[in-house]
DNA sequence: CGAGCGTTTGAACAGCGTCAAAACAAGTGG
DNA sequence: CCACTTGTTTTGACGCTGTTCAAACGCTCG
């Protein structure tokens, strides 16, 4: 098991709910904070004191252009951690995208207890790895892929991700458009066409079925 | 950023040669080999039992769309390390583009290494976090920018990578268009139209001075 | 019921891709 | 030294995919 040892405290401010662990591998206590839809949870160039942690709701890491033109860099479910960086400083922003709750875990705890523990150690150089292989398929999306294959792609990530065929979206079409690199309408025009011919079943504009969508 | 000085022990003419570091702060042995252009150094899928420095030459790192659509994950230019992975597998296949002559390093003596010595395991967590950085950039330049754009900001990075303003260009323009997610065509145009304006000169075509390109 | 979003749909447009050919560079052998 | 070959780069003409602009639709919530 983990060196019981590395588990650091860290006093919470004003109402937030103590000792939640980041992960099951990332043994330190961390406090839950809650936050609103469309809510900055931190923005780009801020230090990156903090690692963070979905509990519930979704989130979106972004970075703009000068001019307002958006990139979502990633969108991060219930479990997944995100705000981990190797240097001081976030490179992305990151806001809700519906009411979410979000555990907080100090960075220098972490780095602190991967001095001491090389599980731990491996643990975030493994989140970091895991990051960065999802953006190199990201990548081959973004630089190759045609628009109907960028959101069937998309949706066959969060179903599988989800275990399910049937996916809630909590993000817009605009979140998704700027994380495919297209427009909302051609994103919503991809839907109409994928449901004209059989290939999903819009339950609601937020709740999809896939019905003949296989890895493509 | 990792230390490019890295100390070096010669180079030989054909074969291996051992005893040479893969960076300073990688203190592990390695052997040292040439690989041709378009040699494959690894493939996609592959075993991932070595990381890899580029001593001369440079290095393209590409994935592959079954139809043969390609994305060139990175390029790498002498004193960068590749090939990294925190899993057993490659997620990209690796290929000289030029003639080049490249240190590789167990990956298990490296893990093994860091283990025992934080910094080591600092280390690689940090070659992996560079990485990350570079492609959360490239995603936006993927997913938003115009094509004069990206030919603007992949010269400025080469420019600002060399520390020059006179840049040599190691990889053909249909490396260039698959790694900025266009075609060749268009990569070489947006070349003429900035030498019409002025804001490059042409030494050859492999060969490119920045005149008036600034950050944008 | 109406206001305010987010989503869908339509029509016109433009940026980039496709296809094709010409220009150019570098190497090979006569 | 020149003709020939092969591969890369440039340029042109044309068309498609996805964008832009605009309007209509349909939720959800006062």
């Amino acid at each position: 098991m983990y060196d019981q040892s590395a588990q650091i405290v860290v006093s919470p401010p004003h109402g937030c709910k103590p000792r939640v662990q980041l992960s099951s591998r990332l043994p330190i206590d961390g406090m839950e904070m809650s936050f609103a839809a469309n809510e900055e949870i931190f923005g780009e160039e801020e230090e990156a004191d903090f690692v963070y942690r979905v509990i519930d709701g979704a989130v979106r890491t972004t970075r703009l252009l000068r001019d307002g033109r958006r990139q979502i860099v990633g969108f991060y479910m219930p479990g997944e951690v995100f705000g981990l960086e190797c240097g001081d400083t976030h490179r992305f922003s990151a806001e809700a995208i519906v009411d979410s709750n979000i555990v907080l875990v100090k960075r220098a705890a972490l780095t602190r207890a991967a001095e001491q523990d090389g599980a731990v150690a491996h643990e975030l150089w493994q989140v970091t790895a895991h990051d960065l292989e999802a953006l190199q398929d990201h990548m081959l999306l973004l630089g190759r892929k045609t628009a109907a294959e960028r959101v069937a792609s998309f949706l066959m990530r969060l179903s599988k991700q989800a275990k399910s065929q049937t996916i809630e979206l909590p993000m817009s079409r605009g979140d998704i458009a700027d994380h495919l690199g297209l427009t909302l309408e051609t994103v919503s025009r991809m839907f109409s066409q994928f449901v004209r011919d059989g290939t999903i079943h819009l339950i609601s504009a937020r709740c999809v079925e896939l019905k003949r969508l296989q890895h493509a």
